[in-house]
RNA sequence: GGAGGCGUAGUGUAGUGGUUAACACACCGGUCUGUCACACCGGAAAUCGCGGGUUCGAUCCCCGUCGCCUCCGCCA
């Protein structure tokens, strides 16, 4: 290789000593009489300055060198001149005068700048992965990953937890999301399914006692994707025996603390507050409620009694509820804005959006001066109390919708965080809380039975164990769910651990015996063994190392990411394959996409 | 499955029913001894994503298609 490093870049100091850095060449300035080259590593840039008179050799060939050829530079460090120090460099108050130079390999012109002075599309920088990888703040976020999983690593072996991998071809199972599925060519016709997360090896591998088991997880969802989700994506999996949710929810608040810290200096509060399901849906509109948004939805039926509204009177009427959301400023909508959040809620399901701008005719004190469509609808000691309820102020908007809770609560959790970015009415972050008290089932219109909201391990809360055959959406599960600023980063639940407990849990399910057999048998006989008591938890380390990176998309923290279609640019995966392939596989392809 | 946006030199953008398709950076050549977003001079570089249609004429208008991005559905 010839010269060999001795230092890196970033860390070249003054030293009057020699030194051999060894890396990329940044950037070159050449001024004819005098030539400045930055060498680049992954720790930094250094920069070599090269005086034809001294060393006429090494000028010769240092000219010639282009932007990300590899090289190596051997020289002493001098200190720069005060003039000459750039502040804005690590290395900033030195450089080194050559004595020797090599080049390993030359560069083409690059397709795209490293540089960051213009944002590069998606696909052209995915297809030079290993290109767009080199710019330092991809490299940091890299870096910042690593240290995540390393700290959840020195956690986990200092809490007595072992590390075990479990399989990546597995068995498709029902419920849940699609299946990436693998053919088996020993087995013509059937398939292996990359799992959707280790769940039930992790459940089989507490029945078998080893207690503390964790394992940073590769988990594959063939679903459409979106800017935080990956087709495939990492879950730090945690699984303990004899332990309830409290349990499990303090080892996982410590170890997210920790590795938080660790990654990037971020400290979060402790102890983190809880928020049942329930009272998340209410408050918030949501099941992972962003509290960096002080706004908060509120029950306005009463008030509303009796009123002449038909809007509002017949979802009372019919049991449901008319809930409102104060939007700060929310007065100097347009109708436009006003209109179009209307289509929305009514895409989200509500009958309509009732809207209350305050105090828009100038009344300097008088909030109760509201303009809307309705307002002539509602009595003036409803408007005021409507108001009083709300907290509103003169520049504000009341937006109310009327319809069974469910809905009434989604509608107005959206429009809660529309206002956030409308208004920029986010404050603080890393506001993370516990949701917790979930139901364990919800009805499916679609495929006309319940589901479970969690997975069909979850252990339903020993309290409502009775209600699971006849009113089973009044169930609460024994899960947990961690959500930060708004985005559900982990969940988890204590897994059902008695066979009978379980099969009646799949009979609730409508899934039939035969088919509970064919596809769980193996778990209801493991149960059947000596099952411990046991739960765990699934962090996204993705989203994660995302907020803490404070990136906008997954791929700006996975090396190799996919696109919004799944495909890589890179590799041009997925691919054709040979005839001969599939003829092995028992498989034929029904569709050519050239 | 649905909606929206984008696609023009290597990159990022501008632009127009008839233009020599513009600008910046990058690239190539030259000048330059203190730059670090070097500066200055010059140059090369475009199937205007692809296919079809309308038109005397399409990069521009229409239809389709492919790709990318974002969102809804979906994601136990």
């Amino acid at each position: 290789m010839g010269l060999r490093r001795t230092v890196w870049c970033g860390e070249v100091q003054a030293s009057g000593v020699e030194v051999t850095v060894a890396g990329w060449v940044d950037a070159t300035r050449d001024h004819g009489g005098l030539l400045f080259v930055d060498v680049r590593d992954r720790s930094g840039v250094v920069q070599v300055v090269v005086d034809p008179g001294a060393a006429p050799e090494v000028w010769e060939q240092a000219r010639q060198w282009r932007g990300e050829w590899t090289v190596a530079v051997r020289g002493l460090v001098r200190e720069r001149s005060a003039a000459n120090v750039n502040p804005k460099l690590a290395t900033g108050a030195v450089e080194i005068v050559p004595a020797e130079v090599a080049v390993y390999g030359r560069a083409r012109p690059l397709p795209f700048q490293l540089d960051g002075a213009a944002a590069v599309e998606e696909t052209t920088r995915l297809r030079y992965r290993y290109l767009d990888l080199r710019r330092p703040d991809l490299q940091a976020n890299l870096r910042m990953r690593h240290r995540f999983t390393a700290a959840v690593r020195a956690h986990l072996d200092a809490a007595g937890f072992v590390e075990i991998e479990t399989p990546t071809l597995t068995r498709s199972t029902p419920e849940g999301a699609r299946d990436y599925l693998v053919p088996a060519r020993m087995a013509p016709g059937r398939f292996f399914a990359l799992p959707q997360s280790p769940q039930l090896y992790k459940q089989l591998l507490m029945i078998a006692g080893l207690e503390r088991y964790y394992q940073i997880a590769r988990c594959w969802r063939d679903e459409d994707l979106r800017a935080d989700r990956q087709p495939e994506f990492t879950q730090v999996d945690i699984e303990l025996s004899f332990v309830e949710a409290e349990d499990v929810m303090a080892l996982a608040e410590g170890l997210v603390r920790e590795a938080c810290r660790a990654a990037a200096g971020v400290e979060l509060q402790a102890p983190l507050p809880r928020m049942t399901y329930g009272e998340a849906m209410v408050r918030f509109g949501s099941d992972r409620p962003d509290l960096r948004v002080p706004l908060e939805i509120v029950e306005v039926g009463a008030d509303l009694s009796g009123t002449a509204f038909q809007g509002f009177a017949q979802p009372l009427a019919a049991g449901g509820v008319v809930r409102a959301l104060r939007v700060p400023g929310g007065a100097a909508l347009t109708r436009r804005e006003l209109d179009a959040l209307t289509a929305e809620a009514r895409n989200r399901g509500a009958a309509g959006l009732a809207w209350f701008l305050l105090g828009t005719e100038g009344e300097p004190a008088g909030p109760v001066a509201m303009r809307s469509p309705i307002a002539k609808f509602l009595a003036p000691e409803q408007r005021a109390a409507l108001v009083e309820r709300t907290g509103g102020a003169a520049g504000d908007a009341l937006f109310l919708v009327a319809g069974p809770a469910p809905v009434a609560a989604t509608v107005l959790g959206w429009l809660r965080l529309w206002a956030a970015d409308r208004f920029e009415l986010r404050r603080g972050a890393w506001r993370a809380l516990w949701v917790t008290d979930f139901p364990l089932l919800e009805w499916d219109a679609d495929a006309g039975r319940f589901v479970a909201v969690h997975h069909p391990f979850t252990a339903p809360h020993p309290d409502d164990l009775a209600l699971l055959a006849g009113e089973p959406a009044r169930v609460r599960a024994l899960a947990y769910d961690l959500v930060v600023d708004g985005t559900e980063v982990g969940g988890g639940s204590i897994r059902i651990h008695d066979r009978e407990v379980q099969s009646r849990l799949f009979a609730a399910l409508r899934l039939s015996p035969e088919e509970t057999a064919d596809k769980f048998g193996f778990l209801l006989e493991a149960l059947s063994y000596g099952a411990p008591p046991h739960g765990g938890i699934a962090l996204g380390l993705d989203r994660l190392v995302m907020m803490l990176a404070g990136a906008d998309s997954l791929r700006d923290v996975i090396a190799f990411p996919k696109t919004a279609q799944a495909g890589d640019p890179l590799t041009g995966a997925p691919a054709a394959v040979a005839e001969r392939q599939l003829r092995e596989l028992h498989l034929r392809a029904d569709a050519v996409r050239t």
